[in-house]
Order: C-alpha cells, then sequence, then structure tokens
DNA sequence: TTACCTTGCTTACACGTGTCAGTTACTCGA
DNA sequence: TCGAGTAACTGACACGTGTAAGCAAGGTAA
C-alpha cells in the first residue's frame, strides 16, 4: 500500500494559508492578545481542516512544560464493571478543560507508574487508593505536578455506601447484622472502609456492631458462613460487593435458607447479573458520574493551584437499588 | 511544601560528570559503535543515579520520531473482568520490547481516539475489534505507524469459541442446539463470529444450524426465548457469555425448565459468579495470555517492518470449564 | 513635520533529546 | 620526522511547538 503522508506540521498550515508559522499557532490557540482579522483566520482554519492537522502534544508539552495528560492508574483487581463508567465520566469532565485522559493498568509485571508516567509525560496522576509515600514522590520526580487522591479525599465515596446498606436493613426491622468481606486481599482497604460506614450506622441507632465473617466466591465458605451468622441471630447481611452477595446468596441455598425471609442480604454495584439471580439482589449503585466530576475538579483545581469547590453531601449520591433480596 | 526541584536533563548530568552532553546520551542508550572508557562511563553512569535522571520521553520521541508508546482502545462496553486480564498481560508483553502500553476508554462524549493518538503521540493503536476506514486513516494521519487489528485477525479469537461450545453439547449427545445472542447493539460483531463458530461445528457433524434468539438481561425476555427453544426441540444452549447464560438459567427457572436435564446451557468468560448460578455454570474461558501474546508480536513486528510469525493452531487456546449446566 | 500608537504580521529563541560530522590527542609504522 | 590511523570526545543541528520581541504600514495628535 502507498505510505500515506507524513502528519501535517503547524509549518505546512503556514505555507497552505499564505502565513508565518506564529500566525497560525495565534489563530489557533486563540489568543486573546493578538488583533487577528477574519479573512486571515479563515484561511488558517481552513488549511488546518483541510489537512487534517492536529497539533503534536509532545512539541507542545515540551515547550510548555505541561501536556494536558491525566494518566490514571486502575488497581490490578477483578474490575467490576462500575469502573468502565467511572472512567467515562472521568474523561468527560476532564476533556471539558481541555485534559485527555489515559489509563494504566497497574500490574506486577508491567512497567512502574512513575516509568510510565514519565514517557507519557502526564502532568496529574491519580488512582482509587491514594499512593504511598515513595510512589508519590517519584511520581513528582517523573513530572507529576497534581497526585490524587490524598488520603484525605477516599473515605468520602467508601463509607457511605456502607450507612445506605445499614440503614436499609435496619429500617426494615433487622435488629442484628451481619458483613460479608471479600477474599481478595486487595479489596481489604476498601472494606475496611465500607464495614465502618455499617458500624456507624448500627451505633446510630443503637445496634451491635455487625457480625463479620469473610466469604470467598465458593458456595462451601459461604453456606459455612450463612450457618454461623443464623446461629448467632443475624437477619440482615450487607455484602462488600455484588459478587460476594451472590455468594452469600448461594450458601444460603445450599444450606435450605429462606432469602429474604430467614436472610437478608444487600450488595453494592448493581452488576449485571444482580436483577438475574434468585431472589434478585437488593443492591447500592453509587454515582460515579459524580464521583468522577468531583475528581476532575480536584485535579484541575490543583493544576491551576486554584481551591477546589469544596464537595457537598449531595455530591456524593449513592442510590439503592430495591429487589427481592431484602 | 519545598517545592522540588526540576526534574533532571541531561546536560545537568553532563555538567555533573564533567562531560558533554552528548557523551551522556551515548553512555546511557550505550551505543556499541562509541568507544567510551569504562572510567568516564562510570562517571557518568553515577551523575545519573544521584540526579534520579529519567529522559524525558517527549522530547525523545520529538526526535526520534517514534515514543514506545502504544494506545489500546478499550470499548465503551459493559466490560468483563476478562479484558483486564487481557490489558496486563499486553502490557508485559509490549514491556518486554521496551514498549508503554496505555488505554483509553472509547466514549462517546470523550477526546476522539485520533485526538488522543495525538497528544500522547503514541506510535501504534490497537483495539478489540477492527477500526473503520475513516477511523484508520485518521490515526494514521495522527501519527499511528501500526493500526491494529486489521480485519483479517479478528476472526482467529472469537471463531473458535463458538466451536468449542458446540463441540461439548454435540459430544453430550444434544442434537438440535441454540444460540442466545446478546442485545447489546455493540456486542454484534463479535457475536455474529462467534455464532459461526456454532454454526461450522454443526455443520461439520451434519446438524441443523442453531436455533438463534436474542436474550436481553431480563428474565421474561430469557423465559420467552427457553420457551420457544423447548418448542422447537432444542435442548441445549451456546451463549453469547456468561451473562446472558445466567440470564437463559434464570428465564428456564422462571419456566420450571430443568437444567441440564432438559436444556443445557454453556456460556463464555467464566466470570465471577459462574460458579456460584444454580446449577453452576459450565462456561469457555479462553486464554488472554496467549491472544495478549499474539497481539504484542504482531505491534513489534509491524514497528519494526518484518513479519509477525504466523499463529499457530495452539496459541489460540481456549479452554472449557466443566461444571453442572451441561 | 515629528512623535507616538495601533494593527497585522514575522523573525528568532527555547524546550530536551539523539546523532552526524568534526576535532583533538595520542599511538604506530616507515 | 612525518603521515596516517584511532580512541575519546565535543559542537551543532533537527524534531514541532509556543511566545517574546521586533518591524513595516498606516493613522492620529501636537
Amino acid at each position: 500500500m502507498p505510505r500515506p503522508a507524513k502528519r501535517a506540521t503547524s509549518a505546512d498550515v503556514a505555507r497552505a494559508a499564505g502565513v508565518s508559522r506564529a500566525t497560525v499557532s495565534y489563530v489557533l490557540n486563540n489568543r486573546p492578545d493578538q488583533s487577528i482579522p477574519d479573512t486571515t483566520r479563515r484561511r488558517v482554519l481552513e488549511a488546518a481542516e483541510s489537512l487534517e492537522y492536529r497539533p503534536h502534544g509532545n512539541a507542545r508539552s515540551l515547550v510548555s512544560g505541561r501536556s494536558d495528560i491525566v494518566l490514571l492508574s486502575v488497581p490490578d483487581l477483578p474490575i467490576g464493571t462500575g469502573i468502565s463508567r467511572f472512567v467515562e465520566e472521568f474523561a468527560a469532565a476532564l476533556a471539558e478543560h481541555g485534559l485527555t485522559l489515559v489509563t494504566h493498568l497497574a500490574a506486577a509485571r508491567g512497567r512502574p507508574l512513575p516509568d510510565v508516567c514519565a514517557t507519557v509525560g502526564a502532568t496529574a496522576v491519580t488512582g482509587f487508593a491514594p499512593f504511598d509515600a515513595d510512589t508519590a514522590r517519584a511520581l513528582r520526580a517523573a513530572g507529576a505536578e497534581v497526585v490524587l487522591p490524598s488520603p484525605t479525599d477516599v473515605p468520602d465515596i467508601m463509607l457511605p455506601i456502607g450507612s445506605i446498606q445499614a440503614e436499609h436493613l435496619i429500617g426494615r426491622g433487622h435488629q442484628r447484622l451481619g458483613y460479608a468481606l471479600p477474599a481478595h486481599p486487595r479489596f481489604q482497604q476498601m472494606a475496611a472502609e465500607r464495614l465502618r460506614g455499617v458500624e456507624q450506622a448500627c451505633v446510630e441507632t443503637g445496634l451491635q456492631p455487625p457480625v463479620t465473617a469473610t466469604v470467598s466466591l465458593d458456595v462451601g465458605v459461604a453456606a459455612d458462613a450463612v450457618t454461623n451468622w443464623i446461629g448467632q441471630g443475624v437477619t440482615g447481611i450487607c455484602a462488600f460487593n455484588d459478587e460476594t452477595a451472590v455468594a452469600v446468596l448461594a450458601g444460603a441455598q445450599s444450606r435450605a435458607v429462606r432469602v429474604p425471609e430467614e436472610l437478608a442480604v444487600i450488595g453494592v454495584d448493581d452488576i449485571l447479573v444482580a436483577p438475574l439471580t434468585n431472589p434478585p439482589l437488593t443492591t447500592v449503585r453509587f454515582d460515579l458520574h459524580a464521583v468522577a466530576r468531583r475528581r476532575a475538579e480536584l485535579v484541575v483545581a490543583g493544576l491551576t493551584g486554584h481551591d477546589a469547590p469544596a464537595a457537598t453531601e449531595s455530591e456524593i449520591s449513592a442510590g439503592l437499588v430495591e429487589r427481592s433480596s431484602t
């Protein structure tokens, strides 16, 4: 096949429009302090259009020292579908500020995050959990100006989820709750936050704290946990996420424990199969739209040096999806 | 906090080592055609180490015209967990060749892919389905030298999956098969490939082609499909993926159709909840390790200009996970 | 007329890197 | 002693962009 023409540069556009390269730059970045007549402006824009000119990000960031690239580090976890919605929303929110999002899956055998940061030239790096001090320092040394979240940002998202679960069950009259922790070690931090939310709700309504059990995705393990809960008088289970909740449902079924009559179960995430379980799973879907938008605000604020607008309670909106498992 | 020192450049290293910048470049990229005594070499390396020097990827790719960055476009779909394993494996395979992977979620409201390609300066762009001609052209114009997969690459991955499903059911004695298509429009292309694999297997063993039905993630829809299949004498269902399979299971249960006695069901992906369904779901897990490695080979081959080693049959290894739904 | 401002441009430099073409200083054979 | 060769290094350019500084032409005020 014929080798396609090399990508157009601003010099090509300048030649086509019959002006200097500087004029092209002024028009395309439409700088207010430069006065450029409409005829010239249009000539440049048309030339850029017809040549399919796209500014070379590397060259641009080389001179400006700042790159419009935001790097999102995605943890190497069995990721739920929710994350892709977060990413989508986050990317859209950043795009409104002219920022481009790329994601990198942090795996043991892949490149270390600071290297990736340096090669793509990201100005901001963000992730789901706060980075440890060493990594944060390395990221800054690799050129990142903003590293988020800081340790104070995370609880705002996770804690209310547990509260919503517990309040729903308590509202239905349950007096003794259980909490199903995930088995995967990397979920532990997130799980601890959500559990704390459940505990808070219990304390506030005068109940005892929930009876915790680690439930792997195995029917036998889940069944044992169910038997134990029933023995302790537990009637409602908050599960860390929907997969764990499905395991609890399977465990209950294998021990002939009726759901929701004998044991109510509520999950988190509203995964695709949640409406298809037996009985259909009640769950909490938290609004990634708002979380993503908030995160984007924090990034932009960090980049511009302004303070971020304070988070209002209503921004973190997690919603109950009521089905028949509670 | 004290503003951290600006990142070190190769000029800083040169000054610290008492040599010229060119020498620094020769040492760090250890070029064989330049003879550099060990004393000098060590001086440079030590200076680079102590300054925490990392070459500036933007500047490097600006001059070389090539960037070590591979961009993976992830479709805006309800993504299965399998994809993250693919990404992990792909990134690791690319890293062995000194390439860095970043992913971008292609969403309607985000940036168009060619823009992202241009801003990060990717030399290769790849995705799960082939790009349409316009997009491919735009990507090339944005600086991508390699755009994959080409339309001829995809069937190799998807088609055998359908075959494995069908052969498993046929081997169990089923004479009339059904195929459960997904409802989401963006899955259609992938589904068509997998369905073709099922059809091939049927033809080869002298069976009639499968009875297709579109099954959304809704119990009612799935139940109607099940009734229809039973009415046509179908005894085994190949589902597009595990979510669709779970819907079929739920539909069967709501119509009191016993699985697997009256209707066998097999999915694809081995999602987390697959062992937890009732009955536990038989499924096909395809080896993303091999697919990712193959894809990385294609990318590297495209960048070096060499031909890629031909795919052997054994590289595309998809494995049956037998449970009780068949 | 002269001094000075505005408009509409252009010229020239900087960013950090890789690399080619020189340029020393030294060794070696005749 | 002299030319040639080689080891060890340096100077300068290019990549594509943003932008400060400058410049010609025309207008305006004194």
